[in-house]
DNA sequence: TAAATATAGTTGTTTAAACAACTACAAAGG
DNA sequence: CCTTTGTAGTTGTTTAAACAACTATATTTA
């Protein structure tokens, strides 16, 4: 059977394999580093170390994850003490998320993990190519995105 | 804070947001031609359209999926009466996994919602683009996977 | 102003990812 | 032969993705 033979290589980009990779290893660096993340949250982190006490919905904006993951992502970053909501005074609807002092802290030790797990992926590969990666995937998420 | 500045799109990539996007937008195709399918079901059934009567383990290997998921996924895909477990007679460790008639008949209409998602995807980007972000996501699955 | 509509967040369900621990069977080495 | 080691598959647990249905509050508009 042929039928998906000039795209096949291509699916198999799209459907994760090293997107899955990356998580992996991301996740094992963070171990190795007693830090208790998953990359999930460490994404909502990251938000917040830029833009802290902004609503759930922004963190849902800008993390491409649906409003019931970004619910359950803060309540595990409560519990584990790093995140907490504060009711917005003006608006009864909004909660504004502020990262705690633990949460603030391990910023440092966590992005030299990321960056040091992103130093390994991308080693040997040249910057042009790179950025031809990156204006291709945005292009492809604005052609999923935008339907036809 | 600045720590990721230059290293922050590419991480955008590598978290899976674009892959997000396809397995939705195949998933939204897929049940637009009433076909109840997951993504990954769907890459289970590719392996098998291509080399019937193969092992779990042979599964995993090329879905890169881990051995408690193949059980799970053939589970469900037994279910639904798309495939069926054949213990192997030489080696009773095997189940050897053939597709049913009803897995085998849906081929064709599932390989054309397939494709049409993926060109959709990829419209109006450049075949020589292509080809370097798939060899540039090879190289970093393989980076990822040998590790330094 | 009252009713309709929109927005923010939560809860429930199904499916999958990752990982540890387990059973059953096979192959290799003493 | 039999003990050790390896392989194939299953089960259980935690976390997340996707989606529907829901509550509460705000905004619009008739």
């Amino acid at each position: 059977m042929g039928t998906i033979f000039s795209t096949e290589n291509l699916y198999t980009i799209l459907s994760g394999r090293t997107h899955s990779a990356f998580n992996r290893a991301l996740l094992t660096n963070f171990r190795k580093n007693n830090i208790s993340l998953t990359k999930e949250q460490w994404t909502i982190l990251g938000v917040l170390w830029k833009n802290e006490g902004c609503t759930q919905q922004t963190l849902a904006d800008q993390t491409s994850t649906d409003k019931p993951g970004i619910t359950r992502l803060i309540d595990h970053l409560e519990k584990e003490n790093l995140v907490e909501r504060h009711p917005d005074a003006n608006d009864k609807r909004l909660k504004l998320i502020f990262l705690t002092p633990k949460g603030k802290s391990i910023e440092k030790e966590v992005m030299i993990v990321v960056n040091e797990t992103l130093k390994n992926a991308i080693r040997d590969i040249e910057p042009e190519r790179l950025e031809i990666v990156k204006e291709t995937f945005l292009q492809i998420y604005n052609n999923l995105e935008t339907k036809k």
